[in-house]
RNA sequence: GCUGUUGUAGCUCAGGGGUAGAGCACUUCCUUGGUAAGGAAGAGGUCGUGAGUUCAAUUCUCAUCAACAGCUCCA
């Protein structure tokens, strides 16, 4: 007999070999038909695997994340056997789980796959998924893996084969088809009653350039149809809170092909949201000890040369901007920190004068890949909330906390509740890429590790994604449709002091190299304002709303008291404006609805008699009769709240 | 940069080998209306750009540019 652990800490005993799927039968049958893996000692296994020895053991259903990663998992292999079915002779490359679904890798071969063919695969997959085929498992030994894939004339499986040690190599079969997968799987086809095929894409064999790009299907299953009709409609809905979309509707930026490619223009409204997050990170900044600083757009050459970017960068990015003297070359300046190097050596230091903290709202020009651009989210010129911190290396961690405060007030002002922070090491293996000594890169990675700690965040930890020039931690949010991108950032940098020979004098009066930190709570204004418009499907709250109000007149009788009403306003600096066209109430409203503005004020014969408007909130309706007054108070004390509009 | 899809009025989109249409927005007039679209008239596009096929191209073919999705990249 074995003893099985739950996760509820109860423990039981069966007969050694007892597959989870029977545990679950013990339980109960409810349990056992919506079971579709077990977690056996903190590894994902099949159901119908025996377990020998004493386990810990968790039951994963479709509510398990990992419940669904095997679900859509085996839906990958369901969709490998529809598309051999449709498509003989196709060449499988990988087929893995993502966060929302799965993606198959394949070589068609001079085929093509359009939007009208993913149809016919999903039908052809809900066909195969009737039969009720079950996923069996299957050791195989290298030899007879090598001999199955060559037979199957499979040169990308054969590939992933060599990668792998004998003994280790597990097949697993369902209906007519056999894959290499280490699993594990749900037990039967039958599970996966509503598929969707999403989209079709190129993507390079093994994540490598320089490879053959294979064609990647993507799909999403459900274990009912009602799921798949929910996901669809949360799909629209993400849809509609595209910051590129919001940003075209509510006027805040626009791009122009005259102008070039990823440089936003920013409209009257977007330019004003934009300067509220700045003056309001201002604010934050002068009162931690932050010291405004301002530097051209433009660097010499020579700055670059200095600081290695132009060794790195120079060919991939904007190209040098010429003089009429001869040989003379600048760049746009791609970052702020060479500029902020040489603010740092314009007085001699003392160990006193640590931390140095120069803060810029600094706007820098990058030459991104063209197939990168998107939206606001990367572009070619954009504005960082940058700061360098310049401190002794005692100083690091207590900075680094420092920072991570910043970031998280900067987070909570804006709700943003669901980021992750991100510690971002060298590459365990490869080390080569990184410039700096072990032991410095030693130090910096146990003060990001320790700081973060400390703070109490929750940290996942990535290896390799380091910068060349220091560990990092960022903070990442993901947009309406899931994507992630890093907004704050925090690097430690031991290269750029290096290359500058900054120095201060310790209190052994001798010459001392500083550490500088690199950190941007927004990561860019663009990105961020981005992920904001997201985040609040542009109903910002009113302290950032460009509009914060709005006089709505019943008819022309009442355009001069709303012109009044829209001065009081104006006088206690709240944003309004008056809607004086020829058009209904009706119609004023709606409009305003539409362009979000949080508060609409009415005014007609009944409040123009005594100083009143009618107000109605965005999205909530009238709120009633009040004087202008009293609305002021009401707006003003939303506004130094800074809460988030609900 | 790579693969695929798309490109018609300011916006959202329909159409289709014989030089174009809707709704919204815009302009003017009527209307002075109390909480999500009042009515009428008008203006606006050589159908992304260039070439080819054709008697004829916005429609077919090729190239190119841009957008979108993904990959790669991201100081």
């Amino acid at each position: 007999m074995i003893n099985i652990t739950l996760p509820d800490g109860a423990v039981k005993q069966y007969e050694a070999g007892v597959s989870a799927l029977d545990v679950a039968v013990s339980i109960s049958e409810g349990l056992a038909r919506k079971v579709l893996a077990a977690k056996v000692n903190d590894e994902v296994w099949d159901l119908s695997r025996p377990i020998n020895n004493d386990a810990s053991l968790k039951l994963l259903t479709w509510n398990d994340v990992e419940g669904k990663a095997t679900f859509w998992h085996s839906s990958a292999h369901l969709m490998a056997e529809a598309l051999e079915a449709v498509y003989p002779g196709v060449k499988l490359g990988i087929g893995p789980a993502i966060e929302k679904g799965f993606y198959y890798d394949i070589d068609l071969g001079d085929r093509q796959i359009t939007e009208e063919d993913l149809r016919k695969i999903e039908v052809k997959m809900a066909e195969l998924a009737k039969t009720n085929s079950k996923y069996e498992r299957k050791d195989v030994s290298k030899e007879d893996a090598v001999k199955y894939f060559t037979e199957k004339g499979d040169e990308y499986k054969l590939e992933l084969i060599e990668g792998l040690k004998d003994g280790e190599i597990t097949f697993y079969s369902q209906g007519g088809f056999t894959d290499l997968c280490r699993g594990p799987h749900i037990p039967s086809t039958s599970f996966i009653k509503a598929v969707k095929l999403t989209s079709i894409a190129g993507a390079y064999w093994r994540g490598d350039e320089k490879r053959k790009m294979l064609t990647r299907i993507y799909g999403v299953t459900f274990p009912n149809q009602k799921e798949l009709d929910e996901y669809v409609l949360l799909l629209e809905e993400a849809k509609k809170r595209d910051h590129r979309k919001l940003g075209k509707e509510l006027e805040l930026f626009t791009f122009s092909e005259k102008v070039g490619l990823g440089l936003p223009l920013w409209l009257p409204k977007g330019a004003m949201l934009r300067e509220r997050l700045q003056q309001f990170l201002q604010k934050a900044q002068l009162e931690t000890g932050y010291l405004p600083v301002i530097t051209p757009h433009i660097g010499h050459k020579n700055l670059y040369i200095t600081s290695g970017h132009y060794e790195k960068y120079g060919k991939d990015s904007f190209q040098p901007i010429k003089t009429p003297q001869e040989g003379e070359e600048f760049f746009l300046k791609p970052m702020n920190c060479p500029h902020h190097c040489e603010i740092y050596k314009a007085i001699p230091r003392s160990y006193k004068d640590l931390p140095l903290r120069l803060a810029e709202f600094g706007t820098v020009y990058r030459y991104e890949q063209h197939g990168e651009l998107h939206g606001l989210t990367r572009v070619r010129g954009f504005t960082q909330d940058d700061a360098h911190l310049f401190c002794r290396p005692d100083q690091v961690k207590d900075e680094f906390k420092k920072v991570i405060d910043l970031v998280l007030y900067v987070f909570k002002s804006l709700s943003f509740e669901n980021y992750t922070a991100q510690i971002s090491l060298r590459d365990k293996d490869d080390r080569s890429k990184y410039i700096g000594t072990d032991e410095n890169w030693e130090i910096a990675e146990q003060a990001i590790i320790e700081a973060s700690a400390e703070k109490g965040l929750s940290t996942v930890i990535e290896y390799g994604e380091a910068a060349f020039y220091g560990p990092k931690l960022d903070f990442m949010v993901k947009d309406a449709i899931g994507r992630k991108w890093q907004l704050g950032t925090i690097q430690v940098d031991y290269n750029l002091p290096e290359r500058f020979e900054l120095t201060y004098v310790g209190e052994d009066n001798g010459k001392h190299r500083p550490v500088m930190i690199h950190r941007a709570p927004f990561g860019s204004m663009e990105r961020f304002i981005a992920l904001l418009i997201e985040h609040c499907a542009g109903k910002f709250p009113l302290w950032l709303a460009p509009t914060q109000a709005t006089v709505l007149p019943i008819s022309d009788k009442y355009i001069e008291y709303a012109k009044r009403v829209e001065q009081l306003l104006k006088a206690k600096d709240i944003r309004a404006t008056v809607d004086d066209r020829n058009e209904k109430i009706g119609k004023k409203i709606r409009e305003a609805e539409m362009n979000k503005v949080p508060y609409m004020l009415v005014v007609g014969e009944k409040e123009m008699q005594d100083e009143k408007v009618s107000l109605r909130k965005q999205a909530k309706g009238d709120i009633g009769m009040k004087s202008v007054n009293e609305t002021i108070e009401l707006l003003n004390e939303e506004i130094e709240s800074k809460r988030a509009f609900e």
